[in-house]
RNA sequence: GGGGGAAUUCCCGAGUGGCCAAAGGGGACAGACUGUAAAUCUGCUGGCACCGCCUUCGGUGGUUCGAAUCCACCUUCCCCCA
């Protein structure tokens, strides 16, 4: 089986310019494709991940990936499938940003003398010049075919600015430059991106009369529809400073029943085999898939021994009930207490549980605060300097939510 | 360029002088039930020194005993005409 059908099989491809020859190109390890990262954050997410494991595959397949930092894309900021227009970074910003990818993505995807290779469009965007631009690029654009265009459905409803509506242009520009400078061949992204991408495929044939490739990745959603790789608003990182592994293994360990093989599927390195075996799996046996399923990936983005400890962590906290050391733990010192006690409101604050005291307040007052083995029944608890001394006390909020204090 | 609308707490969206920390829904969080799942039911959702006090309704200044609600100017967005 080649890497196609493989891809295929784990449900990575939604839609593709021109199946046959694609299969042909990269079954045969001939494709030089880019995958183009705008760097709005400090951090990749669990979003990019996919995309990250896509490269990686590719890669093994031999064929070569370019990560296309977007230095200068995200001075505009894609519209696509968004209701509202991105925040404006500065500069400064998103150099920081791309330094941090480049970093994570080395974990990834091997960046060996000719094994792939990383660029930032800012090398070129940034020079552009308008008029020139206009009539070189702007003449291959069709008003008319770029409104009709699925991304900018939602904006045409709400507002679409003129400074936004080039995004399309500019990644379309990168690909042409990519294929023409460096022989880029096919251009991957997710299915949000498919009119950006075939904007370029579009403008490498009108300026070069030549044919290039593109091919989108299935969004990973959930069995509701929703984009997954989001905890209440907030984005799964791979930095271990913005969602550690545990969370980041928690994560995985909790999707719904209807999702796990899904995942397992789609970003995991299970033979296929494998996996179809744990297909048959149903009711609470679902539990070791998950299990699979966050030790596989925790393992990728931060090691093995993460990945154990995590795993250790978790049964630990949830089967057991036994002490563990790995789990997140916040050293207390004298300044902490007054008259030699903390009150339970502090603990939720300091753990990162409640973000104001109000809120701790109230998690208290619902009953979703534990302190060791006992819950706290009254808002007023305060807790004795001594009783977190040796292993440590263990604090609770709700039931996932662990956090370990100790005293010297 | 002309005319008409809109901006509300995490999101959508009521509220058009005091009864508004602000309806309703969504989401999030907590409780029950469970398998660290889903569904369901309940509670909860600005802050704090929490039976009380303080800060919010795009921004700034005003009118008033009192404004999210009225006035002026500003900013941003939408719609119609050119």
């Amino acid at each position: 089986m080649g890497i196609y059908e493989e891809l295929k099989s784990r449900g990575l491809i939604a839609q593709v310019t021109d199946e046959e020859q694609i299969r042909t190109m990269v079954n045969a390890g001939k494709a030089k494709f880019y995958i183009g990262f705008d760097c709005t954050a400090d951090s990749l997410t669990a979003g990019h991940f996919m995309a990250l494991t896509l490269m990686k595959r590719l890669q093994a397949a031999g064929n070569k990936p370019i990560a296309l930092i977007g230095g200068g894309t995200t001075m505009i900021g894609d519209p696509s499938g968004r209701t509202d227009m991105r925040k404006m970074l500065t500069r400064e910003d998103i150099d920081h940003n791309a330094a941090c990818f480049r970093r994570q993505m080395e974990r990834f995807i091997d960046f060996g003398e000719g094994r792939a290779m990383m660029v930032n469009n800012a090398d070129w965007l940034l020079d552009l010049n308008y008029v020139e631009l206009l009539r070189e690029v702007g003449a291959c654009f069709s008003v008319n075919n770029m409104l009709r265009a699925e991304c900018y459905k939602q904006r045409m409803e709400r507002g679409l600015s003129f400074f936004e509506f080039n995004y399309m242009i500019m990644q379309s520009y990168d690909f042409y430059y990519l294929f023409k400078n460096y022989g880029c061949n096919m251009q991957f992204g997710g299915d949000d991106q498919w009119s950006n991408m075939l904007g370029g495929t579009e403008l490498i044939r009108k300026k070069l009369g030549e044919d290039a490739h593109a091919m989108t990745i299935t969004l990973l959603t959930d069995s509701q529809g929703k984009k997954m790789g989001k905890t209440a608003g907030n984005a799964v990182w791979l930095d271990p400073n913005k969602t550690t592994p545990f969370e980041f293994y928690q994560y995985w360990r909790n999707v719904g029943d209807a999702d796990v093989m899904k995942c397992v599927r789609m970003l995991t390195f299970l033979p296929l085999d494998q996996i179809a075996e744990m297909d048959r799996w149903e009711g609470s046996q679902l539990n070791e898939a998950k299990e699979i399923l966050a030790y596989e990936l925790t393992k990728m983005v931060h090691g093995e021994e993460e990945a154990a400890k995590a795993k250790g962590a978790a049964r630990a906290l949830f089967a057991g009930g036994a002490d563990n050391s790995d789990m997140p733990t916040t050293a207390l010192t004298d300044a902490d207490f007054t008259d030699g006690k903390i009150t339970v409101i502090d603990l939720l604050v300091k753990a990162g549980f409640c973000s104001t005291k109000s809120d701790a307040r109230r998690t208290i007052q619902q009953g979703g605060a534990m302190i060791g083995d006992e819950k706290v029944a009254d808002v007023s608890t305060a807790v004795e300097a001594s009783r977190f001394e040796g292993d440590g006390l263990i604090v609770k909020k709700g039931k996932k939510n662990f956090h370990k204090f100790t005293k010297a």
